[in-house]
DNA sequence: GCCGAATACTTGCAGTGAGC
DNA sequence: GCTCACTGCAAGTATTCGGC
């Protein structure tokens, strides 16, 4: 029997008069549990012959990746869970198997731990949010994953700011707030060392070793996240998008727009409204 | 914990060209 | 004509490292 599987899935296994060893069968259920493993992730039953192939890479991009991270430490759960459900609807798009599926929600959920941990969040409130990631091993289909990330993320961000304002970092979390709410402004790392009475150096390694993340990564991943709500939402121009988050030259927006996401915000436009007019149509 | 100097990186400007 | 993408360069800013 396919023990890990049981409750999940039920398996008629019938035995070919060509295996006598004990090896063989053994090899055999090795290999159907692999196949098993690259099973879409669909709720109608799936009639699975043989091995297929599946999508090389099933994690999110090395800018999501600081992107995630930012927002994780900053308690922005919204855009946590966006980036999680870009990186589901890829791996739809591509039918990852369900192997991959498990595999990408274990890599989110013991990054999402390890910086609770670090935080130095109380273990009792770690082992909550540890209930939820153990919920993403029973998740059935794309649906289950969103709401049980949804669940763990929300948790994880609550109790990330809570621990910020609880005055244990009272500055850091004073800082993280001038940046959410002035990233439209010419914020710069001399304006917040005079502001808090510090030099631009000192601070500039305070922020990294207090968030994991340089100042720079904090306001480029505020600014993209805004930046990717207007060109979605609104029929501003980029020109004028990129003004609103706080970039003086469409040039330096446009480039780092694209070194985020990996496409041009003209391009990313397009998508979505593609996207957003097949879902309504 | 904090600072100064050197280095690395980002930003803004100017210019060009493609597409509509 | 307008918007957007792209490039090279110079200037400005952030980061890192060694030291107090």
């Amino acid at each position: 029997m396919l023990e890990a599987e049981k409750d999940q899935i039920l398996v008629s296994i019938a035995v070919s008069g060509d295996i006598h060893q004990v090896s063989e069968f053994s090899r055999a259920y090795h290999e159907l549990r692999s196949w098993t493993a690259q099973a879409k992730l669909v709720e109608e039953a799936q009639l699975i012959t043989g091995s297929r192939s599946l999508p090389a890479s099933v994690s999110l991009s090395p800018a999501q990746e600081r992107e995630f991270t930012a927002s994780l430490q900053s308690g922005q759960d919204a855009r946590c869970l966006q980036l999680i459900d870009q990186a589901l609807d890829f791996m739809l798009r591509k039918e990852a198997g369900i192997g991959q599926f498990r595999f990408f929600a274990d890599s989110i959920a013991s990054r999402v731990i390890y910086f609770v941990e670090a935080a130095q969040v109380e273990p009792t409130k770690i082992q909550s949010l540890k209930q939820w990631t153990r919920g993403l091993q029973d998740c059935q289909c794309v649906t289950d994953y969103r709401q049980v990330f949804r669940q763990l993320l929300e948790a994880s961000c609550s109790l990330l700011r809570s621990k910020w304002d609880a005055r244990e970092e009272p500055l850091i979390s004073k800082l993280l707030k001038v940046m959410q709410t002035q990233y439209a402004e010419d914020l710069s790392l001399d304006y917040l060392s005079a502001k808090f009475n510090l030099t631009s150096t000192y601070l500039s390694a305070y922020i990294k070793d207090k968030t994991g993340l340089n100042f720079s990564d904090h306001m480029q991943g505020i600014r993209m996240e805004k930046a990717r709500e207007l060109l979605a939402c609104t029929s501003l121009t980029v020109n004028e998008i990129s003004q609103q988050v706080g970039y003086l030259n469409i040039t330096s927006f446009n480039r780092t727009f694209k070194k985020v996401t990996g496409i041009t915000p003209g391009a990313y436009r397009k998508r979505h409204w593609l996207q957003s007019t097949s879902q309504s149509g």
